[in-house]
DNA sequence: GACGTTTTTCACCATGTGTTGAATTGTGCG
DNA sequence: CGCACAATTCAACACATGGTGAAAAACGTC
């Protein structure tokens, strides 16, 4: 491109604004926050750093900015959950690659995962997303013990989400979402309401 | 414990190397590669930054040394390969978590894999560790259709290894390993020798 | 066309980082 | 003892980072 030095406002009505968004969104998924920085988003945007501190505040502020529009887990559910437990697997794994594989929803929750794995936001997950909102959600899919079957289905789950979207693995992020839910919606059957030692 | 200032030697003989090392490595498995400071591996062994960069050099060769002694994938599993793959899932899982419950082996295998969740080692991991090392050792155990398989089984030991160590979410930190041979095991069984669509 | 507002860059600042080189103190050996 | 060597700290550099405040350029309105 073009090297761009002049110094005010630029002609046209460029929206200036919401390339930073992007760029932001895709650093952020892409190299968690640490690993993002407010230089490196100017640069992608092709805009000076302090122009992104212009529009969203610190970088915490454009953290949340980036994240904004997150899915409500318990919204998306519902369905799954109205239908009862047979088939449960199937539908679980069916509604959750479609948001996942959406690509505008996929580099928010990218975000947000590689931010929590990376930045010791552990804590989050494991006292603050999965038991209250993840566990009352399979909570109503789930046969009896729940403290057994929960952990269960969200490893299967978690596992799906590193290989095919935080690694991209190629085979795994390949394959196509059917595949992914004839083969792997059988086992979150089983670990829902199949026999369990 | 007391403000240490005097400059030069300290009496005794204290293996201050060491203790540097496993601060070092406490910190690569909590925080990952960026997320370390060399300036905090030596606060944590009450030392001098400086005295870090003496013993080991950069600290690219400080996150080397405290991965030594990693374990060999190939030469761990290779018994479980031997035994064909009948019950392949339960042994396979079982040596897994006695590598993994090992708390020594588990400070180092935390910090690869922090880092490379984290620091876009991603590209190691797809594009040498799981093809290279992972794949070959699958493929003896595995029916047919590799490129299916494979990617199911890793998937689910890494959701293993995602909840269990890295988030440490408690009901699956606390599951006696031999249930969860149990009860993961005969899924890896599935995806490795039973009727995918 | 004059003027306030918005958009954009520039020039800095304070802080934290990896790294280096010199200086200081203890240990062990002749 | 004296002396080489290892262990340890101090002071500093060069750089990157998040953040700030002012100045310049275009826009919208009267």
């Amino acid at each position: 491109m073009s090297a761009r030095t002049s110094r005010g406002r630029r002609p046209g009505a460029p929206d200036t604004r919401a390339e930073v968004l992007a760029a932001a969104r895709a650093s952020f998924a892409e190299k968690g926050f640490r690993g993002t920085t407010i230089r490196a988003v100017g640069a992608a945007a092709g805009v000076d750093p302090a122009l992104v501190h212009h529009y969203f505040g610190s970088k915490d502020d454009l953290f949340l900015a980036a994240l904004e529009m997150p899915v409500d887990p318990r919204e998306v559910l519902a369905p799954v959950v109205a239908q009862g437990p047979d088939g449960a697997g199937e539908r679980l794994l069916r509604t959750f690659l479609s948001v996942w594989d959406d690509p505008d929803m996929q580099v928010r929750l990218l975000a947000v995962v590689r931010s929590v794995l990376t930045d010791d936001g552990g804590t989050l997950l494991k006292e603050g997303f999965i038991p209250v909102v993840v566990g009352p959600v399979l909570a109503q899919l789930v046969a009896d013990r729940p403290d057994v079957r929960i952990p269960l289905v969200t490893s299967q789950v978690v596992g799906l989400i590193v290989m095919r979207y935080v690694i991209a693995f190629p085979p795994m992020a390949q394959m196509p979402a059917e595949d992914l839910v004839a083969r792997v919606g059988p086992v979150l059957q089983h670990y829902l309401t199949g026999d369990l030692p």
